[in-house]
DNA sequence: GTCTATATCCGGATAGAC
DNA sequence: GTCTATCCGGATATAGAC
């Protein structure tokens, strides 16, 4: 089952795993198929066979990105909003605790004006997905009185996401950053 | 009196001009010497006659950003709290206005890991300043009674930044995204 | 202060052997 | 699927003429 042969294969995966590493630490523009190669073992020309431009690794990255933002919604379908905004700074947190990484929306924003088009349309998408998500939160969450907020749930919502960006980016000078961040979050929530 | 012998040569200032322009759209790893050069007009080796290594004319930048922050400070010490907000609010405005540019603290966060150490140290002083203004400016107006929020000033303060931060480089995807985040602020503020 | 010319290195990318 | 070898362009940086 685990070698099914549709599988994709092992060596791609783990290209993806470190590529996405280094993309939340450094940045796309900042990082190297030598960089890859060298952490995988293998030489630069194997990772050009898994993914000929590097374009293709980067859409491969943010396509991965969407996925794994749709099941993460699926998952906790079923969480009250209060349960799913704190599975959401444990998001954050995680991003924070492997070597200070940064949300990929915010490090792909802020190299927006350098990616190649294909990776632009799909930072979009991606961005897109993750604002509907944080909207749709602040919306269940009022409608079942557990948030208390002024103003429009989509204002709630946008407000939510780019302090949460802000605050992930802003913790690498500061440790204490994030942690005050969510605090407040919650705070003008009305929660707890 | 524009002609002082100790005036800052015409050329020096022009190319931070430059440098900070390409810093705030595609980063400080996504532009060269040649693109400050081509734009200024000369070649590249006269902009390391000015700025021997990269990194000098990184730090110069963020000495400038520093210096900048504590006019602005200074220029608006009067104001009244909800006015000095509004002066924020068009300083963000102002870099999304100019090729949706973003906030040199948004920039430098994100670049962080691959920075030099000289440029890493301003770029924590810079923001660090940034952060004591942001709190400062929610203590006076909940002093004053012109804000009304949950929590504590630096809390409130940290939120606002990161919420501005992250806004400005949103709005790159999203053309009302800043607006929304700015609109939302000032409600969660209790102000207008 | 700016130029030409050049050194050095590194990045993405390809060809062809194994 | 990975290797060696190589090409090409671009980036930082320096030397020395003007």
């Amino acid at each position: 089952m685990k070698t099914a042969p549709d599988a994709k294969s092992d060596t791609r995966k783990r290209i993806l795993d470190i590529a996405e590493e280094l993309l939340l630490t450094r940045g796309f523009n900042a990082f190297s198929y030598q960089l890859v190669s060298s952490e995988l073992g293998v030489r630069n020309a194997a990772i050009h066979y898994h993914f000929p431009h590097k374009t293709d690794l980067g859409v491969a990255l943010i396509e991965r990105y969407r996925r794994r933002l749709r099941r993460f919604i699926e998952a906790q379908a079923t969480l009250p909003p209060d349960g799913q905004l704190e599975r959401y700074f444990e998001l954050a947190q995680s991003y924070f605790l492997q070597d200070k990484q940064v949300c990929p929306s915010g490090m792909l924003c802020t190299e927006f004006h350098t990616l190649p088009d294909a990776m632009r349309d799909q930072a979009a998408a991606f961005i897109g997905e993750m604002r509907n998500w944080s909207i749709e939160l602040a919306e269940r969450g009022r409608d079942g009185g557990i948030f208390h907020y002024p103003g429009t749930a989509e204002e709630m919502g946008v407000l939510m996401f780019s302090a949460l960006q802000g605050g992930l980016q802003l913790a690498r000078v500061d440790d204490t950053w994030l942690d005050t961040v969510k605090r407040q979050i919650k705070r003008l929530l009305g929660v707890e």
